[in-house]
DNA sequence: CATCCATTTATTGTCTACAATTTTGTTGCA
DNA sequence: TGCAACAAAATTGTAGACAATAAATGGATG
């Protein structure tokens, strides 16, 4: 299973979708920056009807806001609309891993913990990088091992918008995959404690939540006159 | 709040959007559809890249089905595609009503008691129409007052996908909008018993899935070669 | 007579040029 | 000197034309 690899099998306008997606994960491109079509069509070396569509579909994920005659610009999540997508995370995922109790299969379980043991070593090896990004995909492999193709869907779009909430309220470079916090949700679907493993899940979110800055006003990138106030 | 007027400040690919899904929700349009865009854009008056943004948002939401160098046409979920959408209707909607149970207000409560006067009323006038467009608008309502705009929108998109499947399966023009279990559920909400209420949804919507027909495969529309072996 | 292949036609996918809008810099005036 | 109106530049929105692809039709062949 990949995660992020622009495949060359894919529609053209996914492969800049992906690029900018991961542009901004990695805190290249920061809330706020303005992305000129333009611009995008030089660097990717394709027409600017492209560079529409893959800012279309990120647009439709959260991750750019489109102002009519303006321009694509990263969206800079508010703290209530990061408040809401935990909320809705915790919220789907709890239910998912519920749903993945009764549904389990051999096959499910072997390939949540193959994961997990991936994270390990990821995390053994200090890979920042591949901890963060498999940290994601720990949480996508539920998704799509629950069995509802739909709320599976759902819960990308939220990985993908949670990744730049991180980026814009996380405090210190604290990525913090958490302990063994995966492993334990695993071990609890794995022994088909439902209530366990919702209440796990529960605090992992929890715990993401709190790394964020979510009170402290000064840590938002607000807008201009709010700050020179 | 209005739930289909093509307002003219919109964008004007939401008209388009707009009309084509109310035409596929009053049966005008049969799944399986083909949908030209130099037709549409005809019928529109609009250029063809206005109708294909229009279909993309279309596909987005479930409601056609865009096949590379062949166009477009009015989805036809499948029937596990059906059961998905319950299945991700009650887990959300039951968890929404959760919340609403918590988050309540004394305005939320009139409006949803309101809502389902309104309700009531067209059923009294016999009026099909109006007796199926408010049905649906009281679950977008229970998005809308739950205090989650993300989870909120999920459940405009369950709705619209809804409409969908109930034209696909749905037995006799059994439109039936159930006596009054929006009513119940209002005054379940309204007593804040979270517990009752969840149930209660969890049962409406196994009373509006009950009335379609997922087990014969024969009331499934599909491919020509296997209706006439 | 059926089947396979080539040609034709219709439809979508893409690109380039033009129009509308916003922003920015300048100039005139109070 | 500060503000406002105006003009110019840059950027997005739109439309029309062209190319690529897939279905359909007709003909040739086994």
């Amino acid at each position: 299973m990949s995660l992020e690899t622009d495949g060359p099998g894919d529609s053209p306008h996914l492969v800049i979708y992906n690029r900018i997606w991961q542009s901004i994960a990695e805190r290249k491109l920061r809330p706020g920056t303005r992305l000129k079509e333009e611009q995008l069509a030089e660097i990717f070396a394709v027409s600017r009807a492209r560079v529409r569509q893959a800012l279309s579909a990120l647009e439709r994920d959260g991750l750019v806001t489109l102002v009519p005659n303006r321009g694509a610009f990263v969206a800079e999540p508010s703290i209530e609309e990061a408040r809401d997508i935990f909320f809705a995370r915790r919220t789907i995922e709890s239910q998912l891993v519920n749903r993945l109790c009764a549904t389990r299969t051999p096959g499910a379980i072997a390939r949540l913990e193959d994961h997990v043991a991936l994270e390990r070593d990821a995390r053994k090896r200090g890979d920042k990088t591949d901890c963060v990004r498999l940290s994601g995909g720990f949480h996508l492999l539920i998704g799509e091992l629950a069995g509802s193709p739909y709320l599976g869907d759902v819960l990308r779009d939220l990985v993908s918008r949670t990744s730049l909430i991180l980026v814009m309220y996380q405090r210190r470079s604290q990525t913090d995959c958490g302990p063994d916090e995966h492993a334990d949700i695993v071990a609890a679907i794995a022994a088909q404690d439902a209530a366990t493993a919702m209440a796990l899940m529960d605090h992992h979110m929890d715990h993401l939540e709190g790394t964020l800055d979510l009170d402290d006003e000064l840590a938002r990138q607000t807008d201009l006159k709010d700050l020179l106030q």
